[in-house]
DNA sequence: GCTCGAACTAGAACACGTTCTAGTCTGGCT
DNA sequence: AGCCAGACTAGAACGTGTTCTAGTTCGAGC
């Protein structure tokens, strides 16, 4: 019923389609998530508000797919600049420090977005778990490729996205402020990652 | 302007108080978040719905609140019966397994009250820090007393606990079943305990 | 026992996410 | 060229969290 994916649409709803998002974050930047009204975000898109539910199954499911859009700019940024270090924890930390100055860049946005990823909406869901799967690739290329030990790297990064997800939702939530989330994140990245 | 604690209340307030915490976790017991709905919680709490917004600043404070209760039994029931074990690591996986139980027994409960958890209105995240530390506080507990390197172990629980808080949260949304929640927490207690 | 302000009640009102309706436009098929 | 199914639009309507209003009850201090 919704769309959940680019492929096999026309030209104009392409088009129309990330004039939605780029609605989406656009309020988001100001404001955060409760500046992201549906109604708002139709008149800004020039769209009506029905056919964004036609592409999105929810507000939640739109700003997910925002982030999508975000995180694979920031994938890319790291392509072309890998992480730099000489230890595996120096080059994780790059990376999730470089990941950090990103939402701090843009913090309504960010919390805007990772405020999305907590719904239980369906395909915000699946789109979240997305987000998931692009944040290991990035840490995954922090990692020696000739590892040998293939299984303990996987747990390692997944304990590392478990711990950045974690303070991040704090965070949005005003819980603690970034340089908190960071120390978080080093305490949790010397913690399991040899020196 | 809201109450943010129980001192300073008469008993029939503290009693409608309660009245209405017993009444939206009944209502969450069955159909989970969604189904506590304010008006339903005013009449089966027999309260008027704006007195609700005396005690309880919005819908997730109420169900923070309620978890917070929920987290002092859990701890009454650690401290009766300690956690059993060899090593750290054995106590600590004790401590969350039979946490991971309370909340299968019930899910749809627990799913309402982590996902209010997740919420950004002020009350109720000070009432989830709280929740945070007697969480804290029962991890602490499986530790031995007399350990050294009391920092290290400050920073492992933490990172436990974002590891905890970041499952539960993509449980209620549905990435993954209990089983699959279980399997990362004993990962990452494996990876941050000495065995 | 009376008084007064605070707390409570019933219910209307409001805000915003979401859904529905009726009508219009579009683009591919014959 | 003409037709049709599906997509789009404007806007009304609905559901639920939250706030507001007007009137009532309660309890502490006199």
């Amino acid at each position: 019923m919704v769309v959940e994916s680019t492929e096999g649409l026309t030209d104009t709803q392409r088009d129309r389609r990330l004039r939605v998002i780029e609605a989406a974050l656009r309020l988001a930047a100001d404001g955060g998530y409760d500046s992201v009204q549906m109604r708002d975000v139709s008149t800004e898109a020039d769209v009506a508000l029905g056919t964004i539910y036609r592409y999105f199954s929810s507000k939640d499911h739109l700003l997910v797919a925002a982030m999508v859009e975000w995180m694979l700019e920031l994938e890319q940024a790291m392509t072309r600049r890998p992480a730099r270090g000489d230890t595996t924890a120096d080059r994780v930390l790059d990376v999730l420090h470089r990941a950090l100055r990103a939402v701090e860049r843009e913090p309504q946005r960010a919390a805007a977005v990772v405020r999305a990823q907590t719904s239980d909406d369906g395909a915000a869901v699946r789109a979240s778990q997305e987000v998931t799967e692009i944040l290991y690739r990035i840490m995954a290329s922090a990692f020696d490729d000739d590892a040998t030990d293939t299984d303990r790297q996987h747990d390692t990064i997944r304990v590392l996205a478990h711990v950045w997800f974690s303070c991040l939702v704090s965070w949005t939530s005003g819980v603690g402020d970034m340089a908190w989330v960071r120390s978080e994140v080093d305490t949790a990245a010397h913690l399991l990652l040899p020196t």
